[in-house]
RNA sequence: GGGGGAAUGUCCCGAGUGGCAAAGGGGGCGGACUGUAAAUCCGCUGCUGUAAUGGCUUCGUAGGUUCGAGUCCUACUUCCCCCA
């Protein structure tokens, strides 16, 4: 894609920090936001109870957005999640109730808080539900109104569409109709809310590009589409799952602990990137970070973590993290802010096998992985490896008010009798 | 409606002759090396249990044949392809 000089504070910005994959109309939309205010939107769906990292990088161009004067609509795809969008996908994912969906919303809301000033005020941010116009549409008048202004042949040419037929998975007509929905949402946004401007991952390219169209031919106005890159790890992982799981940012299924963690193990060739998408520091500070090497660049993914975690969690969550990761990998020592599984004393009295007590702190799935992992030396209580899983636990182990449970070198809880 | 094909280890792909806890890969986990990195190398990867042989539950669903079935038979479910 071609680097045109932008003129407006945003486009510059989301340039210079990389968040910008494709744009449908650089220059136009670089004078719009340089004439004045726009208000631009993000889908969400709901399918799970909480975003996780993957969707960061999008929240994050919300905040950029708002930071350069321009006006974020958040939307929740409460319609649009009913029907499940297909793309990147080889198969229809399973339906969602609506009260599942409704709950998802409703734990996905508090999250943006964080990262956005929300309010009624010219550049603060707003939430929408797609599901208050898309639920309302009769079918007939939903195909009459809308389904006039797409081509089965075009539809047929979009990579969700065309790598799923290519494949030779089956996608529903239920599927199939995502992308009209989706089109309709930038439309209604458009037309009530004057939003100009949808953002999203470049998977969604096709999905933006045909709601740009839709608004351009229907109601002949100016409107745009942006995609941030895919992010990836260096060495090509699929960002936002790693070793436990998704990194939800929710607090309830991610301890601020734990997403310090994630954040403190990025791979050195992403430190800046990362920097530079996540956290609010000058470029020239991050460059200077950037700059590190070798075991110095250990300082710029604290630095990260230390931003990130705070940006999500508080300052207060994340020097509590910090903390206990220094007390635990720099000093061998305890912390009280490591994680913590508690049991009553009585049991630890009558004594427990070891085995049991890893499943019971999270450590391990099975009795028979804490075995394995006994044997294969990456079981370790008050930081000496343990090669018998059967062993028996007792008050006799506890030092400091505590057993010191590890799972390898990284995962570390604090078993505290009651 | 007719004909042909497919569903495998609760992450994915994927081999499978009647003796299979089931090849191989990806992913994941652990170890070594380092810097709580990457790359590389080694080990593990159904549950349960032992000092150890073991026990139990898995191959879309339900039955059947057999000493023994992922593998054969019947019905059903879902999906794909071709014809109408």
């Amino acid at each position: 894609m071609s680097d045109p000089a932008f003129k407006s504070e945003f486009l510059k910005t989301l340039q210079a920090r990389g968040y910008i994959h494709q744009i449908t109309h650089p220059e136009e939309l670089d004078e719009a936001a340089a004439a004045g205010t726009i208000a631009a939107y993000i889908g969400f769906d709901a399918t799970a109870p909480s975003l996780h990292v993957g969707s960061l990088i999008q929240i994050m161009m919300l905040r950029r957005l708002q930071q350069a004067g321009h006006k974020p609509i958040v939307l929740m795809g409460g319609g649009t999640t009913k029907v499940g969008d297909p793309t990147g996908k080889d198969e229809a994912r399973k339906l969602l109730s609506e009260a599942d969906i409704q709950a998802n919303i409703a734990s996905i809301k508090t999250v943006f808080a964080k990262f956005l000033a929300f309010g009624d005020g010219p550049t603060d941010a707003v939430m929408v539900d797609n599901d208050e116009w898309l639920s309302k549409f009769g079918y007939v008048q939903f195909l009459r109104d809308y389904g006039v202004h797409f081509t089965i042949n075009r539809m047929l040419a979009f990579d969700s569409v065309k790598l799923r037929l290519e494949r030779e998975q089956p996608m529903t007509f239920l599927e199939f109709n995502y992308m009209l929905m989706q089109s309709v949402d930038f439309l209604e946004l458009n037309r009530t809310r004057n939003c100009v401007l949808q953002m999203g991952g470049s998977d969604q390219w096709g999905n933006i590009l045909n709601g740009v169209e839709l608004i351009r031919r229907v109601d002949q106005k100016p409107a745009f589409g942006l995609t941030t890159p895919l992010l990836s790890t260096a060495s090509g992982q699929k960002m936002g799952k790693t070793m436990s799981g998704a990194v939800w940012l929710n607090a309830d299924m991610r301890s601020p602990y734990d997403y310090w963690q994630f954040w403190r193990n990025t791979e050195d060739a992403d430190v800046g990137r990362f920097l530079r998408l996540f956290t609010d520091l000058p470029l020239e500070e991050i460059a200077r970070l950037e700059a590190l090497e070798g075991a110095g660049i250990n300082e710029a993914k604290k630095v990260l973590a230390n931003e990130a975690t705070r940006m999500l969690h508080g300052a207060e969550e994340a020097a509590r993290a910090a903390a206990a990761a220094q007390a635990a990998f720099e000093q061998g020592g305890l912390s009280a802010d490591l994680p913590t599984h508690e049991i009553p004393a009585g049991d630890l009295e009558a004594g427990v096998q070891l085995a049991d007590l890893m499943v019971a702190a999270g450590l391990a799935g099975s009795k028979g992985e804490a075995r394995r992992l006994a044997q294969g030396g990456g079981l370790r209580v008050n930081d000496k490896a343990e090669a018998d899983a059967n062993r028996v636990v007792t008050t006799g182990d506890v030092a400091d008010g505590v057993v010191k449970l590890a799972a390898g070198k990284k995962k570390i809880v604090l078993v505290r009798p009651t």
